[in-house]
DNA sequence: CGTCATATTGACTTTAGTCAATAGAAGTGG
DNA sequence: CCACTTCTATTGACTAAAGTCAATATGACG
C-alpha cells in the first residue's frame, strides 16, 4: 500500500522499526474513491476490514430517527477511519465522504498479524485509537461548555492544525468542503445559527471563507479568541 | 489481583483463554481507596500505570479556566479508568472519585508484557478502549442533539444498565452519588436546569430519587421516553 | 444546634432554534 | 453559453430552551 500518510501519522507516537514500517507498507489493501455524500461505512455493519483515509475528508456521524444527525468525528488524510471496527462489531456509526476521498482498506486478519508479530506497532495502533478518543473528549467539552461562536472558532483551529499536520495548508488556507449544515451537525447547532456565528468570526477578520476554502490570516489570534489549546491533538512541535 | 470485575468485563468481548485469564489475575497491582471528591489522576500527568475501578464510581472530566468543567466519562466497577494513558502521555483529563472508590493500578510494563505474550488478550484490551470511545460518541449525540429532559433520561438509562451489568442494581435501584451539579457538568447543562428537568422525570413517575439512590420503576418506559437505544453499550443479552 | 453542601424556586436575560422568504452558487442538459 | 434546477447561504421575525442571579429550603453531619 502507498501508505505514506499513515506511517507518518503513527510515527507521531513513536518511531517505527524498519520491520514494522515494512509490515505496514506491505499490508494488503483495497483502494476505492468516493465522492461527496457517498456512504463509506454504514452503522450496524460488521466490518472485516478497517479503512484509512488517503486523500480527501470524511465525516463520521450518527443519524437520529427524526432526520437529525450528530457528526462525531472528522478525518483528514493519514487518519484511520474505523480502526475500532477491528474489535467493535457491529460498528456504532456511519461514515460518509465530505469531499472526493480515497480510502484504503486493510483486512482485519492483517491487523491480527500485526498484533501477533509486532507488539510495538500494536502500541502505535492503540495510540491512534487513544488519540481519536481524546479528540472526541475535546469535542464534548466544546459542545457542552462553549457558545456557538467560540465553538466554531475552536473547530476551525482544530481543523487548521490537523490539515497543516497532514501537509494540506498553504498560505494559511485549506480546503473546506463542509456546508454550514455540516458544521451545525458537528457542533450541535442549527445551520442558521452557524451562519450567524460565522459572520461574527468573519467580521472580526479571524476567518475568511471563499468558495470551498478557508483562510485563517492569524492562527494565533484565532486560537486566542477561541481559547483553544491544541495539546489534545498531540501534534509534533 | 482480585480482578474479577475486569475479567468479567473483558469477556463481554470474547472469552479469555485460561492462560490469558491467569495473566490478568497475576498482574502486579497497587490498590488504593479514595473518598468522594478526591483526585485520582491529574490532567497533564505522565502515567506509568493504568487504573481499574474495583468498587465505587469515578468521574473523568476536563476543567476549564473559568472554573467550569465538562465530565467526559463516568466509570463503574470493572471499567478501566485510563487504559489510554498507556499510550497517551500526558493524559488529557483529570479523574476524581464520585464516591468512595477502590482503584487498582497496573504498571504499564505489565501491559507491555500482555501485548507481547497474549495478542488475543490485546484485542480484549483494544475492545475496552473502543467501547470507551463508543460511549463518548453517544454522549456527543446526547449533548448535541437532545434536550435537557431527554438527555438526563438517557444518561440515567445508561447508568442503570451499566450498573446492572456490574451487578449493582437491586429492585430496580442503584446507588447514585452525583449531585445535580455533577449531572449538569455531564450533560452540558446548568444545575438549575438539571433540577427542573429531573422534576419532570419524577413527576412522570419515570425516575424516583431518594437520598443517594435512584429507582427506575419501569426501565422500558424510561428507555422509551428517552428514545434510548442501548446497543452502543455492547452489553450481553 | 449550627454549618455546609445541595436542592428548589422565582424572576428575568440570553442564547439558540424555527419558519419562511430571498439571494447566490454550482451543476446539468441542451 | 444559456435556461433551469438544486443546493447552500443569508436574512428577518418570532419562539423556545436554557442560563443567571438570588433567595430560600432541605438535609447531612460534626
Amino acid at each position: 500500500m502507498q501508505d505514506g500518510p499513515l506511517i507518518r501519522k503513527l510515527e507521531q507516537f513513536a518511531p517505527l522499526s524498519p520491520a514494522a514500517r515494512d509490515a505496514l507498507t506491505t499490508l494488503p489493501t483495497r483502494l476505492r474513491e468516493y465522492v461527496r455524500g457517498e456512504a463509506i461505512i454504514d452503522a450496524g455493519a460488521i466490518a472485516n476490514e478497517s479503512a484509512i483515509l488517503m486523500t480527501g475528508c470524511v465525516l463520521r456521524y450518527k443519524a437520529l430517527t427524526e432526520g437529525a444527525r450528530q457528526i462525531v468525528a472528522l478525518q483528514v488524510p493519514g487518519d484511520f477511519i474505523d480502526l475500532h471496527s477491528f474489535v467493535l462489531k457491529p460498528i456504532d456509526h456511519s461514515v460518509a465522504a465530505a469531499t472526493t476521498s480515497l480510502v484504503a482498506r486493510v483486512p482485519h486478519e492483517a491487523l491480527e498479524g500485526i498484533l501477533r508479530d509486532y507488539p510495538h506497532l500494536t502500541r502505535n495502533l492503540m495510540w491512534d485509537m487513544a488519540l481519536d478518543a481524546a479528540i472526541c473528549r475535546e469535542w464534548m467539552v466544546r459542545m457542552g461548555r462553549h457558545q456557538a461562536v467560540q465553538q466554531i472558532a475552536q473547530f476551525i483551529c482544530e481543523f487548521y492544525l490537523r490539515m497543516k499536520n497532514a501537509g494540506l495548508v498553504r498560505n494559511n488556507s485549506f480546503e473546506f468542503h463542509l456546508t454550514q449544515e455540516d458544521v451545525g451537525d458537528l457542533c450541535g447547532l442549527s445551520s442558521v445559527h452557524v451562519n450567524r456565528s460565522l459572520q461574527t468570526l468573519r467580521k472580526d477578520g479571524l476567518v475568511v471563507v471563499d468558495r470551498k476554502q478557508i483562510t485563517v490570516p492569524d492562527i494565533a489570534a484565532l486560537t486566542s479568541a477561541a481559547q483553544f489549546d491544541p495539546a489534545y491533538l498531540h501534534l509534533l512541535e
